[in-house]
DNA sequence: CCTGTTTTCAAACAATCGTTTGAAGTCTAG
DNA sequence: CTAGACTTCAAACGATTGTTTGAAAACAGG
């Protein structure tokens, strides 16, 4: 009987598992550190999970199904309506990162854990994200294909790996720039995608 | 005997922990997989660094003095020429990290490893380097400024904090498009070096 | 209330972690 | 050649790693 609502002790491994890998790496955070902060046995995660990697995996997954599929409804509606333009495709892309990240019920370091994922080089990570997920990768590239044709296929590949990273750096808040004193959270990420956008947008037309 | 030049147990303790730590990360490389890859005793890692997290700092250390050297040495060569461009800038800030990749005599997984270390939130990693090498930061962003005089300082700060998570990226090699066949590691660095330049100026530009 | 399934638990498994030890080996100056 | 400093080595330290076990607890439908 607690103030918050009781989660599962599924729900509850994850949450715990993505702050801890977000903050300490996959390597660097261990399962007793995951179950302690969870308020779980040691031995729940392998009943539920598996493997620590299963679990690795299904902090991913949980995320990643909602993420993909708000952003592949955003960039349908951009497609339905026609012409549109460069920022409002990235727009697409970035704004469902942008509300995750701001999600206070958990996710809000996911983004985190993502770049983290890039930062691995684990083939076998590497090909998990992209078997379950490069498909939404490809049809956004597809659309910045349409929108970008004086860009040969080789160029625009290019430009969209750099965006890519740009974008990956900046949601995971690896820069520099802290938040401003009085400034909220909600704010400070806002002004984050706007420059990202802007920064961005001018990087792939050019 | 062998037909590689004996390096000292030093020189190949920190060669093996930088390509192991590029693969593994800091916590997912262990002591012994870095004295079993350098041929070397595991005792040799305590006795000639005291400890693994100095260790993880001399590897940075060996790499970064020179790095910031060059950088700044390239930047005061186009501060003495009078007025530079952005491209300039950039390039300046890049090669010596471009040199650094394609270097075979070791080096060459070295900004995989400083990826990591932005990805790494771990403050006091982020401490040691932002007071060892932050003034290159400084001095770059200083030069940007004067190039760049329409833009405010914090508009400015947002466009390179971006600007470097974008080489950041790229040149650890976190992106998804591999060497061509037939390609060379030199051209398809070099070809990637263009890009970076070309879509970060015209972000910082924009 | 009882039976069978699902979940939790403390305890232990072998393996690996970073670090320390003291002796053996190598080197260099006198 | 020898004394002393420097370096390497096998072995062990206690602590921690992911995983497994079998029993206890909680829950389910009849």
């Amino acid at each position: 009987m607690q103030g918050t609502p009781q989660f599962s002790t599924r729900q509850r491994i994850l949450g715990a598992a993505e702050a801890l890998f977000a903050e300490r790496g996959f390597a660097g955070a261990s399962l007793r550190q995951v179950t302690a902060a969870a308020n779980v046995n040691l031995a729940a995660v392998n009943y539920h999970f598996g493997s620590k990697d299963n679990l690795i995996e299904e902090v991913f997954r949980r995320r990643l199904d909602e993420l993909s599929r708000k952003r592949l409804e955003l960039l349908a509606k951009i497609d339905a309506a026609g012409g549109a333009h460069l920022e409002a495709l990235l727009d697409a892309f970035i704004t469902p990162a942008l509300e995750l990240s701001l999600d206070r019920r958990g996710g809000s370091v996911f983004m985190r854990v993502l770049a983290r994922a890039f930062a691995e080089h684990n083939s076998h990570l590497r090909r998990f994200l992209s078997d379950n997920y490069g498909y939404v990768l490809k049809d956004f590239a597809a659309a910045f294909a349409r929108l970008l044709p004086h860009l040969d296929r080789e160029e625009l590949y290019w430009r969209l790996d750099i965006a890519v990273g740009a974008l990956t750096y900046a949601m995971a808040d690896f820069g520099v720039i802290q938040r401003r004193t009085g400034q909220s959270e909600r704010e400070h990420r806002e002004q984050m995608t706007r420059h990202l956008i802007h920064f961005t947008a001018a990087g792939l037309r050019a």
